[in-house]
DNA sequence: TCTCGCCACTTGTATAGACAACTTCGGCGG
DNA sequence: CCGCCGAAGTTGTCTATACAAGTGGCGAGA
């Protein structure tokens, strides 16, 4: 095994942490297999113990691994696969209901990310970020308003695109691959600018899904997806193989 | 500050985490406030840095906390949250944030089905279903209205439980193992009822989730969840997924 | 007055060493 | 053969030290 390479920007734990992560995705460590000792990573890594046991034990929170005290380390079995949110191209899903998908860019622009979307995309305040703004539409009405902020060190070019003809997500995902998403839903009443372009009335809830992705550890993009309450809805349905344990 | 007692059982950077949770739950610090740096910590509680450091490192990848490097620590706006892409007892979830839970059991009884929740549990119209309106609180205020119709082939005894010592949850999962679920999210403007149970104002939305559950292919219940749009989120995140596909 | 640079303070990382807690396994005595 | 004990190896924690990196403020100089 190769020593870590010290001179890289990211901190060394984290150089342990991604080297275990893709000898795993590689399929040298299958599921169960035992890790070589904290001791052995030591000597072969070129780092001390206790950097090697942080990335350990913050693999183990993460769930890649399980770790036995006075036993090993072994990679941890996968969780049963959750598709509730699947994340999918609003396109696709138009497409496969079986209407017209069309959609009309509001706003493209580069901007100075507020401390809100600075904390979001882990920038710095007023760090330049790449902001969109589209709505998409099924069969003429109105279904979501896309707002975007990418991170321009994962998608320099985002600004060219052609977003009536590519989505941004198809964009984004063709630039690499994402790693980790992040969901968070509300319900909320909208702001004019997102009652106006959906078409609202006044008192009209929104349904508002905020995803992040990852990609290689780096916060790929925010995207804040309002659709109308009450034409809408979000649906998903798993399958349990294994038990569920005892509590519902 | 007192230090930290060294005869616990619990390590010591649980102890300090636990001691810092405790100050933030009971008011010492409120949200945004600045909490001592990690010197001034190590002195008064009489552990080391790194011990400190440790703690606080965790508590703020847990959430409590915000720290800005070269400037300091700070405690964290808190929403309360619910796990999207589990399915879990409210009460746990709740006794995870350190709040107390307590419910009101609004209405329990048994009725005839109408078209829609026949429907919904692929039962005849007019069928008894068991049918329960409970509300859940969270350190006083609301923040759950629980709407459920039970199978009665699944759960006869259901009318029969005291579901302010046990969930419903809690006990349709002893009775069975749940192999499948099905989620809808919407937002909404709530009913009178549940705009009154959960305190909304006119015009407040309300996050609604319809879930249904499945035991041995039979529909064990529909489980209408409303949320206080405003105070409320749902929440999930999927790690390291191996493909996401090209599509969003 | 404005600006630049320095300094104090904060958090972040890395290391070496020590001990504690736990598991496994093999040997030894009954 | 069975059971107990201890050695070796593993993870878990704690400490002291050092340096890196980032923030904010203060003061000197233009």
């Amino acid at each position: 095994m190769a020593a870590i390479r010290r001179h890289e920007t990211a901190p060394l734990y984290r150089q342990v942490k991604d080297h275990i992560v893709g000898r795993i995705l590689a399929g040298d460590w299958p599921e169960g297999e035992r890790l070589p000792s904290e001791n052995e990573l030591t000597r072969a890594l070129g780092v001390s113990r206790m950097t090697a046991h942080r990335a350990l034990r913050e693999l183990s929170t993460e769930g890649w691994l399980t770790r036995v005290q006075g036993d090993g380390t072994y990679v941890a079995e996968v969780k049963p696969q959750s598709a509730l949110l699947e994340i999918r191209d609003i396109r696709d899903e138009i497409a496969e209901r079986g209407r017209a998908h069309d959609c009309r860019v509001v706003r493209l622009a580069r901007q100075g990310a507020t401390p809100e979307v600075a904390q979001a995309l882990s920038l710095a305040p007023g760090a330049p970020v790449l902001h969109s703004l589209v709505l998409h539409r099924e069969g003429g009405t109105p279904v979501q308003v896309e707002e975007r902020h990418v991170n321009p060190a994962f998608a320099p070019g985002y600004l060219d695109q052609d977003f009536t003809r590519t989505t941004a997500f198809e964009y984004l995902g063709g630039l690499g691959p994402m790693d980790a998403a992040e969901h968070v839903i509300e319900a909320e009443l909208p702001g004019p600018v997102v009652r106006e372009l959906l078409g609202l009335g006044p008192a009209e809830p929104c349904l508002l899904v905020t995803r992040r992705t990852w990609s290689n550890s780096l916060v790929v993009s925010r995207a804040r997806l309002s659709y109308p309450g009450s034409r809408y809805r979000l649906a998903g349905r798993q399958d349990y193989l294994a038990n569920m344990g005892t509590s519902q």
